[in-house]
DNA sequence: GAGCCGTGGAA
DNA sequence: TTTCCAAGGCT
């Protein structure tokens, strides 16, 4: 019986996922680390299908490190306007500047060296060193934890599994061929290994699958059960005078920071009016969202009295340029 | 180390 | 409708 890594590498070749940062498996080419970079960062938490069009624009416009490195903050950050995580576009800017600027342009080629930058984390930095420079490293991330959770049975509820995840993953992982077996394994885990149905029969590592044989494939990884979302309320000021629409870009840490936003009251359970400037503000109605840890109602208040606001500025807008929030505001408000 | 940080699609 | 979750990092 051949090793499972040579029998997965032997699936990737056939069904590798044809993806726009990626090289076709047992091609000659090389990837360009600036690729590999910028789609693991858009990747973090965030699924392909969500990515595709911002990698492509993204690269379209900054082709290269030295590129991205001398946009605009405000640039970049309209550019990641509707991707969500906001740090990351300030730490993608961040670390374009440092190698830019620092490393003549070169990412570094081993992990420790990627862990120094910004927006760059364990999984990143193993996912670059394995992807773009066919370096050795122990890729785990959310598909990987689901495959290998599955193929030893592990138990042990998540987060308390990942050290033992770590070390099967480190236990199977080969020397040669690194970064396809780390795109590989996350294929499995996104096409075959999913975390509700999973299709075993077509899985290639099925005959040594221990969650399988033992019929509780889909329910592992265990969990331990998250507390619930609690609610939470405020006011949003929508100030027009014509075509120009009272904005503000928000503090650049916290909620939604370092983007575009209409004026808002603080988000808690019995928030204050705070309006930017006194006027005969009229409700338009209410917008929700969901956050991670947090639903969120506001309150949307509407005028087209002038007034000198105690934040923000008047100014043209594109709606596009706003995070999901402030786009529901200003539908309310069209 | 546990909480914070978005969004949209699937079930 | 609600819940879950997706190539995590930072503090």
């Amino acid at each position: 019986m051949r090793e499972r890594s040579a029998r997965l590498l032997d699936w990737y070749d056939v069904h590798a996922r044809d993806l726009p940062w990626r090289v076709p498996p047992a091609s000659s080419a090389r990837p360009d680390p600036y690729r590999i970079w910028l789609s693991e960062v858009m990747l973090q938490q965030t699924t392909v299908a969500a990515v595709k069009d911002y990698f492509a624009r993204f690269t379209a416009i900054w082709p290269d490190v030295h590129a991205l490195a001398a946009a605009e903050d405000a640039e970049v950050m309209a550019a990641w306007a509707g991707l969500g995580y906001y740090a990351r576009a300030r730490n993608l800017l961040a670390c374009a500047r440092v190698v830019s600027n620092e490393l003549d342009g070169a990412f570094p080629d081993t992990e420790p060296a990627l862990l120094k930058l910004p927006g760059i984390g364990p999984y990143t930095a193993a996912a670059i060193a394995a992807i773009a420079f066919d370096r050795r490293a122990v890729v785990v991330d959310g598909n990987v934890e689901r495959v290998v959770t599955r193929l030893e049975a592990i138990e042990t509820p998540l987060p308390a599994a990942k050290p033992a995840i770590r070390a099967a993953t480190d236990a199977i992982t080969p020397a040669v061929r690194p970064g396809d077996f780390a795109q590989a394994m996350m294929d499995l885990g996104a096409t075959i290994c999913t975390p509700r149905s999973p299709s075993c029969m077509l899985c290639p590592l099925a005959e040594d699958c221990g969650a399988r044989i033992a019929g509780i494939a889909p329910d592992l990884p265990r969990k331990t059960p998250k507390a619930p979302r609690p609610e939470r309320r405020g006011h949003l000021y929508i100030a027009r005078q014509g075509e120009l629409w009272l904005i503000e870009t928000r503090p650049g840490r916290g909620m939604l920071g370092g983007t575009l936003g209409f004026p808002t009251s603080d988000w808690s359970d019995a928030p204050d009016p705070a309006p930017p400037f006194e006027a005969p503000w009229r409700e338009l109605g209410e917008v929700r969202h969901g956050f991670t840890h947090f639903q969120l109602t506001l309150t949307v208040h509407h005028t087209d009295q002038p007034g000198n606001p105690d934040r923000g500025a008047y100014a043209p807008l594109d709606p596009d340029a706003l995070p999901t929030l402030f786009r529901k505001a200003h539908a309310l408000a069209t």
